[in-house]
DNA sequence: GATATATATGGGTATATACGCATATATATT
DNA sequence: AATATATATGCGTATATACCCATATATATC
C-alpha cells in the first residue's frame, strides 16, 4: 500500500517536527534555530542589509524585518544606516556573538546524531531539489 | 564537498518552497494547500472535534481553532455544539463540499508530477521519518 | 448530591510568514 | 538642476503557528 497523503502537508509537518528537535536542543542556549541560522548568515555575510539577508535566507524582506526586529529587542544584533542611507545593515552584538559562540556545539550535536541516521544526505538533497523545483503549469 | 548547511533551515526551506508551489497550482480553487488538506481531514473524519482534528492534523489545538475560525468566515465548514456540550464538532458546508470538490484535480495533477519526479516515495518517507524521531537528550 | 478534578475550547500574547502600500533615498533622464 | 524612475525599507493587515491562562462542562470522589 504505498502512501497516498500529500507531500506538501506531510513534508510540512516533517519540517515542523525537525524544527522542534532542534529548537529543544537549542534551548540552552536560549535560541531558536531559525535565530541561530540568522546569527550565522549575519556573520558570514558581515553586515548584510535586509536585502541581502532576505536573499540569502530565501525569506520575503518584510518577514526578515519583522525577524530581526525581534533579534534586535533580544540584545543579540544591531542595525547600522549602511552608507546607501535607504538601507540598513545588520551586525552581532557582543552578546548575540558570545550566544551564537554558545549555541554552536548543540546545533552541532544535533546535525550530527541525525546525519548519522541518514547514513547520507545526498539523496535527501535531491529529492528536496525534485521537490522544490517549480511545476509546468496545467 | 559534503553539504553542511543546517538540515533543519533547508527543510524548512523547501517545505515553504513546496507549499507555494501547490498554491499556486490550486489557486483557481480559492483554497490554499493546507485548507485543502484540513477540509479533506474535516470530510475524512466525518464531523470531528477540535481536538480530533488537532490530533489528525498533528497541529496544536489553539493553532488549529484559528484555522477552522478562518475556514468558518469563508463559508467553508460550520462548527456545532458536540454531543459532549464542552466539544465543538466541524462540518463543512455546501460550500465547503463543492470547493473541495473542484480543488481535488488541481491537487491530483501537481502531486502527481511531483510523484513522477520522485519516482518512488518510500525513500523520501523513510528519511524524513529518520528525521523526525527525536533525538536522545545530550 | 456536593465538591474536587479532568477535559475541551477560547482568548491573550508572541513569533514567523507574506502581500501590498507608503515613504525615503538613489539614480537616471531631460 | 529639476523631474522621473528605481530601490530599500517600514508599516498595515492577514494567516499560521504555539504557549499559557481562563472558562465551561464532564466525570469522579466523598
Amino acid at each position: 500500500m504505498a502512501k497516498e497523503t500529500c507531500l506538501c502537508i506531510d513534508l510540512r509537518t516533517s519540517a515542523q517536527k525537525l524544527t522542534q528537535i532542534y529548537d529543544e536542543a537549542m534551548a540552552p542556549s536560549g535560541i531558536s534555530v531559525t535565530q541561530f541560522s540568522q546569527l550565522h548568515l549575519i556573520q558570514s555575510l558581515n553586515g548584510p542589509t535586509l536585502k541581502g539577508l532576505s536573499a540569502a535566507s530565501e525569506l520575503e524582506r518584510s518577514t526578515l524585518g519583522r525577524n530581526i526586529r525581534v533579534l534586535e529587542n533580544l540584545g543579540l544584533v544591531k542595525m547600522k544606516v549602511g552608507e546607501d542611507a535607504r538601507t540598513r545593515t545588520i551586525h552581532l552584538s557582543r552578546k548575540g556573538a558570545n550566544t551564537f559562540k554558545r549555541a554552536i556545539p548543540l546545533w552541532y550535536s544535533v546535525q550530527s546524531q541525525l546525519l548519522n541516521r541518514l547514513g547520507d544526505r545526498t539523496q535527501l538533497d535531491e529529492l528536496l531539489e525534485a521537490l522544490t523545483t517549480p511545476v509546468a503549469a496545467n
